[in-house]
Formats: C-alpha cells, structure tokens, sequence
DNA sequence: CTGTTAGCGCCTTCAC
DNA sequence: GTGAAGGCGCTAACAG
C-alpha cells in the first residue's frame, strides 16, 4: 500500500487541509507596516524578528511574514495569512490593519503602539524615556533641536519646529516627540520654537542631509536629541565635537562614538510579543529601558 | 445579512480552508538548516533574506521561515508549512530535509548546494572564486594557511590541515576549500601540510581565538585566506600589517580594512532564488563574483 | 480491529 | 436571476 502510494507520488499530507481540519496552523503572523525589505535593513527590526523567531523555533511554530502598505490590498493579505496569532510592527493610530486584525478574531499583540482596546501592547515607556534622555541633553543647552523618525505615512523629510501631537502618525514617534517637549518645556524653552529635522529613513546620509538643513534654519542649534544613534551620528557628523548629542538604541555606534543613549533590547521586546501572541504571558516591559550617559552630554560649563 | 454575519462575529474568510479549496497558499517557504535566530544574526543570511523578501513582497506572497536541525521532527515542519514552493539555505549534502522536500512535489530551490538532481541550484562558482581569491593571498607566501566555516554539523571550531573533501558536509565551504586548495597545488604547496582553522561561528571573536590556535601551532605562518571578512579581521588582530590576507563577500569591514575580498550579492542571489521557486527563470550566477584586490594582498618583496 | 463516513470552510458548478 | 450541492484532503468518530 505504502508502496503503491509512493509509486504514485503521493505528495505527503497537505498542510491546509490539515489547518482546516485541525483550526491551527502552528504559524506565528508578524504584519510589518513597511515594506518587506525594510524588515532585513533596519537593525533594530532584525533583532525583533530575531526574538520572534527565538519563540518560534522553539514551540515549533513557522514564522510568516506579511508585509502591509504596498497597495490596497493589505486587508486581504493579512487575512489570507494562514496563521494562528499576529504581532505587529510599525503600525499606527487608525491604520486599518488593526481593524483587519481584530476582525479575524486571532490574539494580536501590538508592538509599540497605538494602545487598543482588547489587544495586547508591548512598548517601553517612550515618552518617559524621551523626557530622560532630552532632560540629560538639553541642560545647559541654549538652542536645543530634534532629529525625529517620520511623523507620517508619507515618509517625507523636512524641518518643522514644535510639532502637535495629531501631526504624528506614529505612535512610537509621538510618545518620544511627547517625552522631549516635557523636557523642554521642564527647562524653560518654548516648545514650539523646537526645530525638529524629520528624516525620511533611519540612517547616516538622511541624518546628514537633514542636520544641514536645521543648521541652515537655525546656525546656533547647539544640542540635538535624535530618534536613533545613526541619526545622532549623522547630526554629528555635519556639525562639531561641542554640540551636545544624544541618540537611541545604544548600539555599537553610540558606543564608539561616545554618543549618551536609551538602551532597550528589541529582541525581548521581540520575544515578549512572541510569547504573548501565542498565549503565555510575558513581563511588562513599560519600564525596560535605562539612560546611557556617555561623552556627548558632559557638562563642559 | 451583512450586519448579522458582523454581529455573529464571523472572523472571515479561513485562509486555510481558501488554500484547500484553490490548491495553493501565496506563501513561499524558506528552510533554514540552521536555528532560526541565526536567519536575523548573519548578515548574509539577511541580505539572502531581503532579496526573497523583495520579490515575495512584489508578488504578494508571504513568507515562510522554517527551522531546521533542532529535532528529528525537522521532516514533519517541512511538510506542514503552508507553501507553494521552498527555498533551501545552508542545507548539506545528505540532509534528509532534501529528500523530504522532493517529495512534496513542490518547486523547491536550492541556495549554494549541493547539486541535486531535478532541484534548482542558485550558487555562485564557489570553488573557482576561491582558487583566485587564494592565489592572490598566497602568491610570495611561504607558509599559506586557511580561516574556515564549520565542516559539519557539529559546528566544532578546531585547527587540522589539508582536510579531504569527504570530511566537509557543507557544500559551500567544501567547494570553497577545494578552490583553496587549487591555489595552494598550482602555487607548489603540499596541501596535506597547510594548516586550517575551523570557526565555530562566523565572529570576530571566534576568529580570534582561532587564529590563536594556528599561531600556536605553526608561527610562521604569513597568509591567511578567509572565507568571510569577520574571520579575516580577527586574524589580523592576532597577527601584525605584514600578514597577508584574504576575506569574502566585500563588505565594510573590508573595506574599511583595506583586505581583499570576494565580492558577491546575497541580495541578489535570494532575488534570483525566490524567482525561480516560484516560477520564473532567473540569470545563471555562476559567474557573478568578482575578486576585489585590496593593500592587505599588495606584493612588498 | 479494520473500514466507512462526516464535516472542517470555501468556491464553483449546476439546477431551478 | 437565486439557491443548493459537491468536493478540495484530512482525521475523528463511529459502525461493522
């Protein structure tokens, strides 16, 4: 019989029929809000996903990953995933992914933000974090700057100064934004006289090209709190060793270059979710961040 | 009626029961022959995953990322996963994980090796890359020496000589120490008396210890061809300017070294495989590799 | 202990 | 035009 099976190509039990059968599919969904390839270039997406995967692999799950924003058929695609449970990353406030999500009646834990009613949220406190490092670098500053992530879908770079909350579409942005006008405002500057370079994507030419645009608006900017340590790097760079400068991240970057930063471990942030989304129950990790202190933000009074 | 289905909850449309019904899932499958946080570790395995992750996205397919090598239910993984076709990254000649994707009847490519009849083969000439990359580093050496991946599975790091084909499980480095070898006959060297240091993991910090090991073993050792960039760095460190040295696959790190390198496309190389696995025909990239001279090979006589 | 059957949820066909 | 039914491949339950 096996044999005649063989002889026939019998092509092994097929897995949907299985899932249909069974009602899983021992799959864990991880629904990017970026392009695909953006989730093998960001280094800090890389160490979530290597978290993710860490759970996976252990419990013997698949990891399927589901890209959304590319066209208006994302609904459909994050519903035509074959998977038990979704964690997603970089979404926003209103993105309607989170409608699609909580439509299929799945576990769904939300990295980073926005909170939802009945969805699972796995974040640092950002706005916390953000009043820290901005209150280390903005002290005896007299012209503090902002070097941020985008503020929206549109991915645009430019420079703008004290932006509003409902500007910002992205909640991870929002919180920090939140956290350094606290400290600005805790300092005594007026907030909407805050430049704030917006660069389009995470890395050093962005950070350059931008930080020459805040200069060109504003010469005597003389501390920047950027959103990741190549964009403090970046700022650096265009600019000289008295600028006071904090990044995110505490990478290798912020390390070497003696750059203060906020350190957070996306890859337990990445298991965290992992965990929660396939039903156990992970830590709290509001408060899982430290201040690094470092060169960049000495007192040189 | 549309309300009432909303009101009942009804979760959608079952990607799985979809699947059964069409016969095919959108979804591409990569089997990894190794743990799956090392997908999100080694920088050219996520450059290998970026290129597939380009064209799934282009498509709307998903991805599948499947671990194997931790179980002996590697078999059935592979044969639950809902995919239309794998790709195979980092698989070894024997691995049953071939025979059991073959049965599948599914498309299924294979990155690197070996060579299985009936399956698709997207490698560069490994073996022709390294004999030119060796005979650059080791002509004017006397005492020629080789910085390895790992053999087999063990993944043991340890110091042996002239290894045999027949010890080497991994295609890749078996290719590659085939071209090493190559050099070293045309060159008039006794293969069976050139040491080589195997690295348990592709690091700076293995690499060094390893170099230590060699050192140990044969002081007079003067040229080092590598098979990655990191290996080739951490035996500079333990070695002084004069060493000559070779890396692989071009990145910063030799970049910014100054050592020569094999420059190949990881990227690419995941395009080219993702196309074929579902359905097109991609370029032949046997010969996409080019040999980067750089100081650390420069002749001082 | 072996053999048959029902039904997972979907989509397509065919009947009305 | 609307509506019922069959079958994709699997497995659990049930009948012989």
């Amino acid at each position: 019989v096996l044999a005649a099976a063989e002889a026939l190509g019998y092509p092994g039990p097929d897995p949907s029929a299985r899932s249909l059968r069974y009602g899983e599919t021992r799959t864990l969904g991880v629904v990017l809000g970026e392009h695909l390839t953006y989730a093998f270039e960001d280094s800090q997406a890389v160490s979530f996903l290597a978290g993710i995967s860490e759970v996976c692999a252990d419990r013997g799950y698949g990891l399927n990953i589901v890209p959304t924003g590319a066209g208006d058929d994302d609904a459909r695609r994050v519903m035509d995933a074959a998977v038990d449970a979704y964690v997603l990353w970089t979404t926003f406030y209103d993105d309607p992914v989170l409608d699609t999500v909580r439509s299929t009646g799945k576990p769904v834990v939300i990295h980073g933000g926005p909170a939802v009613e009945g969805l699972a949220l796995i974040s640092i406190d950002n706005r916390e974090a953000a009043r820290a490092v901005a209150t280390e670098v903005f002290t005896n500053a007299k012209h503090p700057a902002v070097m941020s992530f985008p503020l929206d879908r549109r991915r645009m770079s430019f420079v703008t100064s004290g932006p509003d909350d409902h500007e910002i579409e992205y909640p991870v942005t929002r919180e920090r934004i939140a956290g350094y006008r606290d400290a600005v405002r805790e300092l005594g500057f007026d907030w909407s006289e805050v430049p704030v370079g917006v660069c389009r994507t995470n890395d050093l030419g962005e950070a350059r090209s931008t930080m020459q645009d805040l200069l060109a608006r504003d010469p005597s900017i003389d501390a920047i709190a950027a959103m990741s340590d190549p964009l403090a790097l970046g700022a650096r760079m265009e600019s000289n060793d008295s600028l006071r400068l904090s990044g995110w991240d505490d990478s290798d970057i912020s390390r070497q270059h003696g750059i203060t930063s906020v350190a957070q471990s996306m890859r337990e942030q990445g298991v965290a979710c992992a965990v929660t989304a396939l039903g156990g129950v992970a830590s709290n990790y509001r408060d899982n961040w430290q201040l690094v202190r470092r060169a960049s933000t000495q007192t040189t009074s």
